[in-house]
Formats: C-alpha cells, sequence, structure tokens
DNA sequence: TACTGAACGATAATATTTATCGTTTATACT
DNA sequence: AGTATAAACGATAAATATTATCGTTCAGTA
C-alpha cells in the first residue's frame, strides 16, 4: 500500500528528488483528515518548515496528485462549470485531458440506494464522476 | 419539466424579476451543450447584449443553480481540495452548507460496471458525490 | 403614472493559482 | 569527498477567477 512505502521509494518511482520540504510536506498530509485547500496545508507545514513558500506547496501538492500519492476531492477544471443537460446523466471525466463527456444514467448501469445515509444524511441524488481515460488520450 | 415551462412562471416561482438580460442569458444557456464556464456564457450573451457585464452572468448563473433551473458539473468549493484517505470510499456533500463528509464503498452500497464504457472511455475509478442535506442543516 | 426595491453596468477588491527568476540543494559522476 | 548539473526552493509578480461596491436604471405594484 502507498502509505505503508518510505518515501524515499515513492520519490524515486515518480522521479522527483528527496528533498526536506517535500518530505515534511508528505509526512504533514499525511496526518490531515478531511479535505484540505492547499492554504490549509501550507498553515501546518509552516510550523515545521516556517520558511516554506506557498509556491512550494502548491508545486509539490500538484506532484503528488499527478503520482497517485493523494488525490483531489474532485477534479478541478479552473472554473465554475454549468450544465443545461436536464436528463438523468452522470460524467465520464478523462484524467489526461480533462474532458467531461456526459453518459446517461442507464448506459452508465449504477445501483444506488435511496433515502437516508449514515450520519442521517437525507440524499437528493448522485452525481457520479468515472474517472478514468477518453478514448484519444488512451 | 422545467425546461418546458415559461420563463416569467420560473422567474415568478422564485421570486425574481423578469429582466430582458436574464431572460436572454436563459434562452442562450438553454441552447448551450457541453459544460461551459461562466466566461463561454458571457461570450454567448455578449453577441445578444454587448453591454451586459460579466458580474451580471456570475449573478444570475448563481441565481439558476440556487433555483435548480440549472446545475453545476461538480461542486465547487472554491480551492482545490486533496485527502489522504486511500480507502475506497466516496463523499456526501451537504447542498447548504457545502460539507464534504466521507462515506465508504461499502456502506453507499453501490454497485458498478467496470472495463470501458460507451465512446470506449477506460474506467479507472468512481468518484461519487451523494448530494443531499446533512444531519445539521435538515 | 409614480414609488420602491431589485437588478444592472462598471470596476475595484479579493481569492486562488501559476509563472518568473535568482539562489540553493540533491543527485550523479568522478 | 569534491564538483558539475539539473531540479527544487523562496520571493514575488502576474494571471485567473470570483465577489463586492455603488451609482444608475428598470420591473413590479399601488
Amino acid at each position: 500500500m502507498i502509505s505503508s512505502k518510505p518515501f524515499r521509494e515513492l520519490c524515486q518511482e515518480n522521479g522527483i528528488a528527496v528533498t526536506h520540504q517535500r518530505q515534511v510536506l508528505y509526512e504533514v498530509m499525511k496526518t490531515m483528515h478531511g479535505h484540505p485547500s492547499p492554504e490549509e496545508v501550507y498553515a501546518r507545514v509552516k510550523k515545521k518548515i516556517p520558511a516554506i513558500s506557498l509556491a512550494t506547496v502548491y508545486k509539490n501538492i500538484h506532484l503528488f496528485v499527478e503520482s497517485g500519492v493523494f488525490r483531489e476531492v474532485s477534479m478541478h477544471h479552473g472554473s465554475l462549470r454549468v450544465e443545461m443537460n436536464d436528463e438523468a446523466h452522470h460524467h465520464m471525466v478523462c484524467s489526461k485531458c480533462k474532458a467531461i463527456t456526459d453518459i446517461g444514467e442507464k448506459e452508465l448501469g449504477l445501483v444506488s440506494k435511496k433515502g437516508k445515509l449514515p450520519g442521517g444524511f437525507l440524499v437528493e441524488r448522485y452525481a457520479v464522476d468515472v474517472i478514468g481515460i477518453c478514448a484519444k488520450c488512451q
């Protein structure tokens, strides 16, 4: 499993240098729960390396995400995106080119629970992103 | 169905005025396919109302989304969010307070296809957002 | 038709992310 | 270990994206 692998090994696999900043960033992030923003990560890492730059945090978060070490919560498209398609459907998102394509709920063929989920969360609808590689990028 | 309802009625239901800008914006957006950004919508609407302001476009897109007329493609959290939880899980997103909570794949109890989807899209993984109202906001 | 609050346009402000560039550091190779 | 080189760093400017402000205009209602 990724988290049990030594950091040095992770870096070698991804062809990146083992720097002090990178290592501390990795260790700090591993202890963070929930869904922190880059600013929140920055605030935490600053406690260990007060001189670290926000740019370094951004650059390394991107590296970690690209390497599959950590994951981004929902695909980030740089700006708000709206859709006018009012038929029940979901999205296929290409992890290379970020293209979004609709897929009908039936074609996706996914079965889901209705009603309440653990914690008393009241379900309105499901929004499914199928992450993968589109035909063009394969 | 929403799209067949007259615009005037839509506005009355949501307690907003029927302005020229709002109406044109709505009509233009209805004809747009895919997943346009506010800038793309702005560019289109400018052809019909050259004097329209970008701020008006933003304000009304938000109104439309809040009213459920249109929908945003994936929940927009203002900034990038990462997660370190490496267990298979998905997210419950509260449509009121925007809080994100993890839910295990098994608890969600959803069955999904593997392999290829229509269009030759190669599936890597599924990212499911359960949209609804959290216990606090109910 | 006149009143009033909502909406508009222009634009300043804020927030987020990326790019630039001079300096420092990790790595590979003597 | 010493050194060359490319990668990474920090500081900060720039680019993007979004929201707030405010004076003016317009839609809904009396």
